[in-house]
DNA sequence: TCTGGGGTCCTAGGACCC
DNA sequence: TCTGGGGTCCTAGGACCC
């Protein structure tokens, strides 16, 4: 049976919200930031933004050279995580069928909803295109299409507030001269490798012997044909079917490359302090501990280990972080330092076997609550202050770069 | 115009067990 | 003493996405 999946996909989220929110933004160019540090870069480029040539990713100082005017706003995520809440809710009374790729995109499976709402995919896709608009003053693009792939295709083609419709007679058409890495998940290595093999577009991919596809790129090379072929079974998840997360990091680049332990050591135990708050709040706990270091010339490096017993609090992550860095013998200036656990599982807000951790759970449930009732970050553990003061000093010195 | 921070999935080798 | 094959877990790295 013909399925109708759309594919919605938020134009410029984040400076849209920003200017929804902010009418003294509204026409202008806009960049969300994380922050203004000489690394922090545009996540995301308001419309008349990218008129100037600024997109994702940009440093914002070349942002600021493009579009002297440019201004910048600091990301904050719990304003765009609750704007995607009203989303969804606006999206389920379309479907049972939402699945959120990420915090501004997402699937509908739409085939049971046609006959209800007396329409076809293109006219739903209006619906809810109009009904963003008008409620959430928000614009969005949405792919309408057979199925997942082709959805996602479809979204990207006319941006932004664009509908696109790929219908299953027109399929071929779109892919014979579709070159590969218009499909999601065909990065610029699987495009080399493909473009050496002679391989262009989604027609000759889909004329690809399938045994010479399965050779080169082991389980990836079926997926491959099916792209070329435009086929994709996979279904849209229900709503609340999400998992629990694999795994939970955090990392920063720092203000300069460094080699000094105490301030290593720091960054590392405010890592791995956020980390185990999230752990706490989402109730698991995590067995495998990995640190990252990236050295100036961008080399990155990651090294883990398996703890006995699961943990959720920050001492303990630091503890294992600091243990894997000194075992890494990383003796160049390290640009950026990270900290992920994994191997997860619920708590259930079960504290720790052992009597020496029950007392980093108390301490860390403790900070949690203090930090609830008087604001993020009012207390922090003392080692944490060497990071906080590190690069903040020298930028509040007059007169030095 | 040297490149942030949050993730997922896959691979491949080695340890270890049966 | 030396041999096989399967399964699972751990680890390091890489590709990819938003």
């Amino acid at each position: 049976m013909t399925r109708t999946i759309l594919h919605l996909d938020m134009d410029a989220y984040f400076a849209s919200i920003e200017q929804k929110l902010n009418p003294a933004l509204q026409g202008k160019p806009v960049v969300v930031v994380g922050d203004l540090k000489r690394r922090s870069i545009v996540l995301t480029a308001s419309y008349e933004a990218r008129a100037f040539g600024i997109k994702t990713g940009d440093l914002f100082w070349n942002a600021q050279k493009l579009c002297p005017q440019v201004i910048p706003v600091i990301s904050s995520h719990h304003k765009y995580s609750a704007q995607t809440e009203e989303l969804v809710a606006l999206l389920e009374q379309y479907s049972s069928q939402v699945e959120m790729t990420s915090i501004d995109e997402g699937y509908l499976d739409v085939t049971g909803s046609l006959r209800l709402f007396k329409t076809d995919g293109e006219g739903l896709a209006r619906l809810i295109q109009k009904r963003i608009q008008d409620e959430l003053r928000l614009p969005c693009s949405v792919g309408v299409a057979p199925n997942k792939l082709l959805a996602k295709l479809a979204s990207g083609m006319k941006k932004p507030m664009g509908i696109t419709v790929i219908r299953p007679e027109t399929v071929q058409d779109i892919l014979a001269q579709l070159p590969i890495e218009k499909i999601s998940g065909i990065g610029p290595h699987l495009k080399a490798s493909l473009n050496q093999m002679g391989i262009m577009t989604c027609g000759q991919l889909a004329q690809a012997p399938l045994k010479q596809l399965e050779a080169k790129f082991g389980a990836i090379g079926r997926w491959l044909k099916a792209c070329g072929l435009g086929e994709d079974d996979s279904p849209v998840k229900n709503a609340g079917d999400e998992d629990t997360p694999k795994s939970i990091g955090h990392s920063t680049t720092l203000p300069k490359d460094t080699k000094d332990r105490r301030v290593i050591e720091s960054f590392l135990l405010l890592l791995a302090e956020k980390v185990g708050t999230r752990l706490r709040k989402a109730k698991l706990l995590g067995r495998t501990i990995t640190t990252t270091v990236r050295f100036h010339d961008f080399k990155t490096i990651s090294k883990s280990h398996t703890l006995q017993e699961a943990v959720d609090d920050g001492l303990s992550v630091s503890k294992a972080a600091v243990r894997i860095f000194d075992q890494m013998h990383a003796d160049r200036p390290i640009r950026l330092l990270g900290v992920t656990v994994s191997n997860l599982a619920d708590s259930d807000g079960t504290p720790y076997l052992f009597e020496s951790m029950e007392k980093g759970w108390q301490v860390a449930r403790a900070m949690d609550a203090i930090n609830e009732k008087y604001g993020k970050g009012k207390i922090r553990r003392a080692k944490v202050l060497d990071a906080e003061k590190f690069g903040v000093l020298e930028s509040a010195m007059p007169g030095k770069k």
